[in-house]
RNA sequence: GGCGCGGUAGCCAAGUGGUAAGGCCGAGGUCUGCAAAACCUCUAUGCGCCGGUUCAAUUCCGGCCCGCGCCUCCA
């Protein structure tokens, strides 16, 4: 079943497939700037690559698929924050890198398969510089940085449509500073002491010290690690421009050939109807979901909830409904045991996901087959369909937070009570429960404690 | 100003030229000392507004209203 999914430049929905002949699809998401927590949107675009990813090895298998996903640890936000906290750049990096990896582990997205730093590719992103700057494509400034003349390539502009756009010129016209042209932007940035610190590298050829412009790691590290032309390239939609249409014109014109076959962006996730961002400060992260007694299973499902080429409102409603769903599917799924069955029943499932990645349409032919009951449905089929939305069902719901010794007091006279059936009391005491904010959950055995939902 | 996206039940959200998937909430029921869980049943004559095309439009076309995003920090 071929995977078919809109594609950027062209706007229209087109195949995934290999193509080069060793079949092995290759394919580029841009990550997270690691100077602070990633947030639930961040993760949005993180998880629907994920599902890109999912799918694509169903369909060629795990081996075929090379999947890169970047880590931007050099750049004026990762360097503002180090300075901000007085600690060395890598530092300040690593702490958020290890952040990231516990949250894409806890959403259940899959390693990629190579995961680059900027500053692992300096070398490489400096060599794209010099053969940009030897083909007429860049030149270095007085103040010793490089930028790349946007006049030299026709192409510019086709991903964004920026030629059919009325720039706002006033917006940047004072930021000119060096430049040949407004619209040129950074491959290198001379090092500037009082700004970067300790954060220098040797430039490129003719070139001082500095450090690289952010849009060309990406052109390095994908063309180091997939080569010069990938078959998928992928992020946020704020990504489209200008970083990917300075991808494409870096890579083009360095390579001299087609950069990515396909681009495809993802939407913003939005909270009280507008976007989520850093800038903003109104965003969740993981983290405080977790704290509110989510899962993050339950926060997957609510990212995968709309359609990924749609703005998505996030809410804690939509929290709650993901919980919930998530709560009927681990029981249809224990239901299930290990039985064979009929397994094209859940061809639908994949001909929405296989449809332009349509995730809730996807989720709604889920349910839909659930609503039937569990007669003749074929587990193993079933797990394929949750391995492609990579929802986890046997994980627990949520963190196990531990119960305070007068909780946990109360909840042991309460069972005493109700085995006593002094039911007055037993409900007297399942009230002061609830006011320390615990529910008490009675089994014909004993009971279990959990964190109540807060709002 | 330019470019783009969207407006479907209380909330979220698919979808189609032929009469509205699904989730949440809510209601009723089975079960249960209570609560929870589980399971069953019900819940939009309607798809922003106004026109047009059509045998038939929520779905196509035009206009309008409203919301959001992007136009060099941004997933």
């Amino acid at each position: 079943m071929a995977l078919r999914l809109f594609e950027s430049l062209s706007r229209e929905l087109r195949e995934l497939k290999p193509s080069q002949p060793d079949g092995v699809f290759r394919f580029y998401n841009c990550g997270p700037t690691v100077y602070a927590p990633a947030h639930i949107g961040n993760f949005r675009t993180f998880v629907v690559n994920d599902v890109i990813r999912r799918l694509l090895e169903l369909e060629y298998g795990a081996a075929k698929v090379k999947h890169v996903r970047n880590l931007t640890d050099v750049d004026d936000r990762t360097i503002g924050q180090a300075k901000k906290e007085g600690r060395p750049l890598g530092e300040i990096t690593k702490h958020w890198t290890a952040l990231f990896h516990e949250d894409c582990a806890a959403l259940n997205c899959l390693r990629p398969t190579a995961e680059p730093t900027a500053t692992g590719y300096i070398k490489e992103q400096v060599n794209m510089i010099e053969v940009l700057m030897e083909k007429g494509h860049a030149y270095r400034a007085a103040d010793g940085s490089v930028y790349f003349k946007l006049d030299s390539f026709p192409g510019y502009g086709g991903l964004s449509r920026i030629k059919e756009r009325e720039l706002k010129v006033t917006v940047f016209a004072a930021d000119a500073d060096h430049k040949d042209s407004v619209s040129d932007f950074a491959l290198w940035k001379a090092y500037k002491p009082e700004e970067d610190g300790s954060v220098k590298w040797s430039g490129p050829g003719g070139v001082g010290e500095g450090r690289p412009g952010w849009h060309i790691e990406c052109s390095a590290m994908s063309k180091s690690i997939l080569g010069d032309t990938i078959d998928l390239h992928t992020g946020g939609v704020d990504l489209l421009f200008p970083h990917h249409e300075n991808e494409i014109a870096q890579s083009q014109c360095c390579n001299g050939t087609t950069f990515a076959h396909h681009w495809y962006h993802s939407e913003h996730l939005l909270v009280n109807g507008t976007t989520m961002s850093k800038s903003k400060g109104n965003y969740y992260t993981l983290r405080d979901l977790l704290a509110k007694g989510y899962s993050a299973m339950a926060v997957r499902y609510a990212l995968l909830s709309g359609h990924p080429r749609k703005q998505l409102n996030f809410t804690l409603d939509g929290m709650h409904a993901a919980e919930s769903a998530l709560k009927t599917l681990r029981s249809f799924r224990a239901a299930l045991g290990s039985q064979g069955g009929d397994a094209t029943v859940f061809d639908p499932v994949f001909a929405a996901l296989h449809d332009d990645l349509n995730t809730p349409g996807a989720l709604g032919a889920l349910f839909t087959l659930v609503n039937r009951g569990p007669a003749g449905l074929d587990a193993a089929a079933f797990d394929r369909v949750l391995f492609a939305l990579g929802l986890k069902l046997d994980v627990a719901e949520a963190p196990k937070a531990d119960i305070p010794a007068a909780v946990a007091a109360l909840a042991e006279k309460r069972w005493a009570a109700k085995q006593a059936k002094d039911f007055a009391a037993a409900d007297a005491l399942r009230k002061e429960i609830a006011a320390a904010g615990w529910t008490m959950l009675d089994r014909k055995d004993g009971y279990s404690l959990e964190p109540a939902k807060k709002p």
